[in-house]
RNA sequence: GCUCCGGUGGUGUAGCCCGGCCAAUCAUACCGGCCUUUCGAGCCGGUGACCCGGGUUCAAAUCCCGGCCGGAGCACCA
């Protein structure tokens, strides 16, 4: 008996520092910040976002904030439901947010921001098209509303808020260098028109700031000191500086990193996802074939594993191009101890064990390492995978795990031979299958990622209801829930 | 096209700033072995990389130049 009570090991875990340490970093005075836009549940990539920042602040005990950048009511509308999402996601990767701000309750801030730059003609008014300014952007000449006086650049302001002008019409640009050597920073957009209702303000607001403008004013005043975020917004930082400049502020330390894709997944993008399950592919945005944190937290991932192995990713600049059998690997490694081991046999085939005398109490290990038992009946009776039934041939000897050997005598009618107890003869390799009795089972739906499954799994394994469980030879699952059957995810293998 | 960034084993990563201790770290994958019972788990071991060419130097993955390859931005999206 004692012989499967080895002691638990407590995989010590290792306190080097997983990230490179920060420029300019200094304990207790860092504040970071994670600013999605709403538009849909964090994905894996979004958790790159909320993780690295969060471990930064807790290298340094800094200020972690979480800030909703949600100031585009039409083309990247914020989904209501995710706002939530976010503040749930974040908390159960243990990256709870000291501070939540939403950019789209503070919009009367930013107007105070771009008045002052109005006052000072460092942003105008601009009655260009998107095509006309495209063309003085990329000859490098100024557009003829750019030396608007400020008053009238004033006037026209209060008129746009006041919803006097079509969308379009006019936009606030902010003036940079219209000779910049790269044309993506020339006097770029500050403000546009949109008549929509957002989804968290209503319809109070017709004129909205754009991403780097809202970005940049609060990076300011939330006292942010480091900024780690993808590559995609590098030149958001080159346009950014010109608002630091005119008012006089420090930028904050910036790092980015490169684009992530996971063979399995592909590249991690919530628009493509959210037409994915539109178009009916999926059955919602926590399907256990979606890379979202949702998905995966309901799969049974701990988040400790998700932390891991975005970490493991580092922060580099270069493009990562990852498999999610590292993410797998890093989950194995917290669930292995503590998962209990059952029997689940899926497309089972009912055999015969001739020979038989009795009905037996088999006694399995429910954990290698924790230890404890859970009991089978060993009948006449039972099932095992057709998978493994069609491998062999009469004449082979089976050894049914922890039950006994048996040897196929009558493939055509699933019969097989008694042929004792003890473990001889079989004592590794493929021909120790694990199997089911007829009695004390249920049946058991495995949704998994490639297929789904239907079978038969131990009745014992209810009282792990909720868990993840390690149905042997076959994968981790987590057992979901109990109705007219049993329902696992499937995790991973 | 213009601007910027990057290239370390199959994959990801450390090292590069401040050249030598790097015949290069760690993980994953793969292969092999082990296990009185998961060969789809676990344990142990092994294979495997500095993009290319020049230069500087006693010494270069690390510094410089050129090339090649890859990526990002150039939206009234974030």
């Amino acid at each position: 008996m004692e012989k499967y009570s080895v002691e638990l090991k407590p995989k010590e875990e290792k306190k080097e520092q997983k990230l490179p340490p920060l420029e300019k970093a200094e304990k207790g005075k860092v504040v970071m910040r994670f600013a999605p836009n709403p538009n849909g549940p964090p994905t894996l990539g979004s958790a790159r976002g909320i993780v690295v920042n969060d471990e930064y602040c807790k290298i340094y005990d800094g200020k972690f904030i979480l800030r909703f950048d949600d100031t585009d009511p039409r083309t990247k509308r914020p989904l209501l439901e995710a706002y939530e999402w976010y503040l749930e996601d974040c908390e159960w990767l243990n990256a709870k947010p000291d501070e939540v701000v939403y950019a789209s309750k503070r919009i009367p801030i930013y107007y105070e921001y771009c008045e002052r730059l109005l006052e000072m003609e460092k942003a105008y008014p601009c009655f260009c098209s998107r095509e006309e300014f495209k063309k003085f952007r990329d000859t490098g000449e100024e557009c003829p509303h750019r030396n608007i006086p400020a008053e009238d650049a004033l006037e026209i302001w209060e008129k746009m808020l006041n919803g006097e002008f079509e969308e379009g019409q006019v936009v606030i640009r902010i003036k940079t260098d219209m000779k910049h050597k790269d044309p993506a920073i020339r006097d770029w957009v500050a403000f546009r028109i949109i008549y929509e209702d957002h989804p968290l303000v209503g319809d109070e607001f017709c004129v909205w700031p754009t991403l780097d403008f809202e970005s940049a004013i609060e990076d300011h005043l939330l006292g942010i000191t480091h900024i780690i975020r993808g590559k995609d917004l590098r030149d958001s930082e080159l346009r950014q500086r010109y608002i630091y400049r005119y008012f006089g502020w420090d930028y904050p330390i910036t790092k980015h990193w490169g684009k992530v894709s996971i063979h399995e997944f592909g590249r991690l993008s919530t628009s493509e996802l959210r037409r994915e399950i539109e178009a009916g592919n999926y059955e919602g945005w926590d399907d256990p074939r979606l890379p979202t944190i949702r998905a995966l937290r309901r799969r049974g991932f701990r988040p400790e594993a998700i932390r891991n192995f975005i970490l493991s990713l580092g922060v580099g600049e270069n493009d990562v191009s990852v498999s999610v059998k590292n993410l797998y690997a890093e989950n194995r490694k917290l669930i292995d101890p503590i998962a209990n081991r059952y029997f689940f046999v899926w497309d089972p085939v009912k055999i015969k064990i001739e020979g038989l005398e009795e009905e037996v109490e088999v006694k399995i290990p429910l954990n290698p390492t924790k230890g404890g038992f859970r009991v089978l009946k060993g009948m006449r009776d039972i099932y095992i995978c057709r998978e493994d039934f069609e491998r062999f041939e009469e004449g082979d000897l089976v050894r049914l795990k922890d039950f006994c050997n048996v040897r196929l005598v009558d493939k055509e009618n699933a019969v097989f031979e008694f042929e004792g107890f003890e473990l001889k003869d079989v004592k590794k390799g493929k021909n120790i299958i694990h199997w089911l009795p007829t009695e004390g089972v249920v049946e058991c739906h495995v949704l998994g990622i490639e297929r789904n499954y239907e079978g038969l799994a131990e009745k014992n394994s209810l009282n792990d209801l909720g868990n993840v469980v390690q149905f042997e030879r076959f994968a981790f699952c987590r057992l979901e829930s109990f109705d007219d059957k049993l329902r696992a995810i499937y995790t991973h293998p």
